[in-house]
DNA sequence: AAATAAGGTTCCAAATAATGGAACAATCGG
DNA sequence: CCGATTGTTCCATTATTTGGAACCTTATTT
């Protein structure tokens, strides 16, 4: 009743849209046969706001319910999803495993590890490091102050590319054609007064390329300032960045300013360690 | 070259293995056409010890170069695997974003959180929160100290069953075919002159039902100890735990005794909470 | 520099798996 | 107890996957 309108839309948007890769010239292509269809499942049940009856994921996929009722058993029996006693589908643990593995084992994140402490010892605020999927922001990892945490939340969390430091920061290293080519598929959402139009956001583009920095000035949340440098791979087959967060009232544009050289020196620092290959061992 | 032995073995046994679910009387039925063999691969790829390059794979999974290339292809543009420039394949963010959604909405989580928390506040020690998967522990979350922590580092992960208080502890809600079952696929690794033969586990879990707590003794790592208490749903469809785990030198057997009342009381308000639905605004 | 090998990719007829309509259970509400 | 709703199974049809072979492309050898 009440899951009734986990909306085909957000569905697609929030979860398939991302999907975009970014080295993609050639779009319109995921011929993924199969896989593809299973995987709008799984997004779907992903991005519902609670567990899904089979009529649910029925009513919002529009499959009939032989087929649906053999591809919920697959993506059960493999254990993608869960089937809870009371007939209600949400995702299993198997994502959480694999993730963990891939996540302990992802070479960017091994390369920064101790860079974001470091920047973290240096500021005392929270540090990210994210990459660009798409046209949104995918957070690898966080290191966090003195307080007891919740470490995962942000981690794994798709944020959207242009209202947030390490999504402008990216942006800024890929040719203008690329960023036409990537903002054309969003929405410019306001989530608040300084959230970036199109317009104002390709503006603040050419600053960013000027001091390698980008500054996120409360345009994702009120109340939330960030600065952000810029991390990418060689042939910019991937692009990303680090950022340091926190509560505007501690965060002053002129603190913020003062953290921009040793932001960028880490950037730095980090895309070299990639491009060296540098182990977890650096 | 170093790569060469990701072992076709290992794969098969962390990775798939795990899959077993628990409440399957008829097993041997992972009838999952295409998406098995995806899955196959991915696991693979997952628990290999770094990235795979296209003819490693080919090796490991004997099958033929055309076909092999196509499933590689879709699992990449499903965002499932990543390949990287120099032509060797990992695990890819998708999975990090699927399972960071998968975790946020988990209901046992939602409503463990707070427990999990003053028992962290009560003990001082890192508190975990557990469920049973095949023969496997996989942590769902974690509480430490005041440490700066690497959170994620052991949610997701996949431990033994017979090894963990947490492991023990679900294990003595099982009747006792159905521990049966689940130890024939079980081979019994000597992590620590304290690990448990199979005899010996089976001769701990009438303790453990007795006291309605679980011990680990070293059993897994030397220097480490930890107590534990078993949760469940009602019909014992899933079965999990929590434990309170530290250094040796500071969890004493008497200190471990002490907690062991908090624990299973702890434990016991998770599970009711599970059994009538508690959100999370519990 | 040419020849050879190894690593990847594309093609297509044959084999296999997915599809979806319909018939069949099970559960629910009155 | 009936009718409605929900979920499951069956099976001829249709679509996808398969795998061998031919084909590129890059390293390696002579």
């Amino acid at each position: 009743m009440e899951l009734s309108d986990y909306a085909t839309h957000s569905v697609k948007v929030s979860g398939r849209a991302i999907m975009a890769t970014l080295n993609n010239e050639t779009r319109e292509r995921r011929e993924t046969g199969t896989l593809g269809k299973l995987m709008v499942l799984l997004d779907m049940v992903a991005y519902a706001d609670g567990p899904l009856r089979f009529t649910d994921i029925a009513a919002a996929s529009g499959q009939p319910r032989g087929t649906l009722h053999r591809q919920l058993v697959h993506l059960v029996e493999e254990g993608l999803l869960e089937l809870d006693a009371d007939g209600r589908y949400s995702t299993g643990l198997r994502l959480l495993e694999l993730a963990s593995r891939s996540w302990a084992r992802n070479e960017l994140r091994l390369v920064a590890e101790r860079y974001l402490r470091e920047l973290q010892d240096l500021t005392g605020e929270t540090v990210h490091l994210g990459v660009i999927r798409g046209a949104s922001v995918i957070y690898l990892d966080k290191v966090e102050g003195r307080q007891p945490v919740r470490m995962y939340s942000q981690i794994g969390n798709a944020s959207p590319i242009y209202c947030t430091g390490v999504g402008k920061a990216a942006l800024s290293l890929l040719p203008d054609d690329r960023i036409d080519a990537l903002l054309t598929e969003v929405t410019f959402q306001r989530f608040t007064p300084a959230t970036h139009t199109h317009e104002t956001l390709l503006a603040e583009i050419g600053e960013i390329r000027r001091n390698g920095v980008a500054f996120d000035r409360e345009e994702h949340e009120v109340g939330i300032r960030c600065v952000a440098a810029p991390i990418s791979s060689e042939n910019l087959s991937f692009v990303g960045g680090i950022s340091v967060t926190g509560p505007a009232y501690r965060l002053t544009m002129e603190r913020l300013e003062e953290w921009a050289e040793p932001i960028r020196q880490t950037a730095n620092r980090i895309s070299t360690g990639i491009r060296i290959g540098l182990g977890p061992r650096p």
